[in-house]
DNA sequence: ATTTATTGTGAGTAATATTCACATAAAACG
DNA sequence: CGTTTTATGTGAATATTACTCACAATAAAT
């Protein structure tokens, strides 16, 4: 349990300040000027990386430098990291360590589909804490990434290290326009043209189980995202599976309909936190708003709701 | 021009691993041992970190340690900032230097409308060459990111330190569903529910100044985002401007027309790098598919074009 | 050819990182 | 309740390293 040695390739890192300037002067004089330091020490601590990673990072022409392909390499990590750790410096002068930051991962369909119209509502209630989301799907490394908390659906296992808050139960179900569900429930589901993401395949064998639907396709289409395959759905092309959060607003304009309801997944989505939310109350507020806001998501957009247009019986 | 000092204010670096390898195991000794270091060396690391910062990262309870708010602010920036320059070692071992990770920072509207539905194209062309993309708007700083490319509309003072390869100037005008065109025509745009987004408040009047219409609006309707006002016009909800590239596809597939046609809005859209794209194959590989991808955006949706729907000549 | 601007390097020195040994403190144990 | 165990803090000695200085080397600029 507590030998999980990270076994990492660093550079010299007390080096780094010195490199980064010659890399940004192309010159190891001026980057002494600006650390008041002779142009050796910047030579000695160029060349210190350059040992120890046995790569050369300057192309030296006797008046001049630059960078490498290596070199380039490790400067982008190298100003990624200065500046990172110089925020987080100013942070904590500023604020005593409570960034008005909070960086959300999010997968990217949900994000487009659910959670980005509404951080408007967030921002507004919140005006001095900002979110900072980015798009990202699959397993997670909040230290890594920078990250205080992931958006995450739990179809794989999530590491033991992250505490996992339960945001709602998944319901999916056949969504397509208004128009086809007379088409749909005069014979059934088979009459449909199904359309399919590739990256989520079995979201038809899913549901087909979870209802106990024997239905087959009158027709099929292949898209490359899930996205994708809604917005062709939204535009009349076919019958999409659609989870609930990424087609909810649909169904509440009315640009989608449910018309044979939704069913549990089996699949949770969840809110990966290195600590219980409650203890950083920025995270604790964002959970807070994100429960309040999928309040009819867990179950309240099953059969018998009215959310999902005249057909919601089967 | 050389004396750009870049005043940071940095904790000792070589200190950071001690103090990165304490938080997470929440113990001295443990990350003593991990390190192949003595407790002491340990404790004075942090000790050295504290001095610097005036600040406390490590509540000490007898026993045990945890971090204080402080402490985890610079722990997410210490993981990021190990992590990162781990990885850039690793892709100098194992590329010389060549990244097989593009990373983008691009606007969110135009991400979501028009970047992301066409990356699975570039995944399939270039599978090699992997894209992360980071949703984010208004003045980037590449080297701090840790992006090679941005995407933006240059409607700012863009920094001269970077490159700016101009991809195409906007076009912009009002556009609706197309049951709606014919109410406009009847009697003119004045007719029409305005749509606007607080993120872009001047939309209307650029496009009004742009194309010499002297409308006004029969009712109007603002949003918290620009992607809001767009969708709110496929919901027939009324016009809004859609920027051409953001309405791209909703046009070629008649969920919107654009029957008075686009306008310049004198804003390109541009590229931004550190170095001329064709430096580097990663960034020339993406950016020729761009353009290649972005053939008929500049300028062949003018009036005249078939794209814009039936409208098209006011 | 001389000057100038630039980086590399050997040797000495200054700075600092690390250890060792001991101090301290509180929980765990019998 | 005393003893042991597990932790961290710290003074002093030591090992390591970072930095400077002075000089060398190089090629462009004059």
């Amino acid at each position: 349990m507590s030998n999980i040695h990270i076994k990492r390739h660093l550079p010299p890192l007390a080096a780094l300040p010195a490199f980064e300037a010659a890399a940004r002067h192309q010159s190891f004089s001026r980057a002494a000027e600006e650390l008041h330091l002779t142009h050796g020490a910047i030579s000695r601590a160029v060349a210190q990386i350059e040992d120890r990673l046995g790569v050369e990072l300057f192309v030296r022409r006797n008046r001049r430098v630059w960078l490498t392909a290596a070199g380039e390499r490790l400067l982008k990590a190298t100003s990624a990291a200065l500046n990172g750790l110089d925020g987080a410096v100013e942070d904590i002068h500023r604020h005593d360590g409570a960034s008005p930051i909070l960086t959300v991962s999010c997968e990217p369909s949900l994000a487009m589909r659910w959670l980005m119209p509404r951080l408007g509502g967030f921002r507004e209630a919140n005006p001095d804490l900002n979110i900072d989301l980015r798009l990202a799907g699959g397993p997670v490394d909040l230290l890594a990434d920078g990250c205080d908390v992931a958006i995450r659906r739990a179809d794989y296992g999530i590491s033991e290290q992250y505490i996992t808050t339960r945001l709602w139960a998944e319901h999916a179900g056949p969504v397509c326009d208004p128009d086809c569900w007379e088409t749909i429930l005069a014979g059934n589901l088979s009459n449909a043209r199904w359309l399919h993401a590739r990256t989520r395949p079995d979201a038809w064998d899913v549901w087909k189980r979870a209802s106990g639907s024997e239905a087959t396709a009158a027709s099929e289409q292949y898209f490359d995202h899930f996205f994708f395959a809604l917005q062709a759905a939204v535009n009349r092309l076919g019958t999409a599976i659609g989870p609930l959060p990424l087609v909810h607003d649909d169904l509440k304009a009315g640009r989608l309909i449910a018309p044979l309801g939704m069913a549990p997944t089996g699949y949770d989505y969840v809110l990966i936190t290195l600590d219980p939310p409650v203890r950083d109350p920025r995270i604790s507020l964002f959970f807070e708003w994100l429960m309040a806001e999928a309040g009819d998501m867990d179950g309240g957009a099953l059969p018998g709701n009215d959310m999902m247009g005249p057909g919601k019986k089967i």
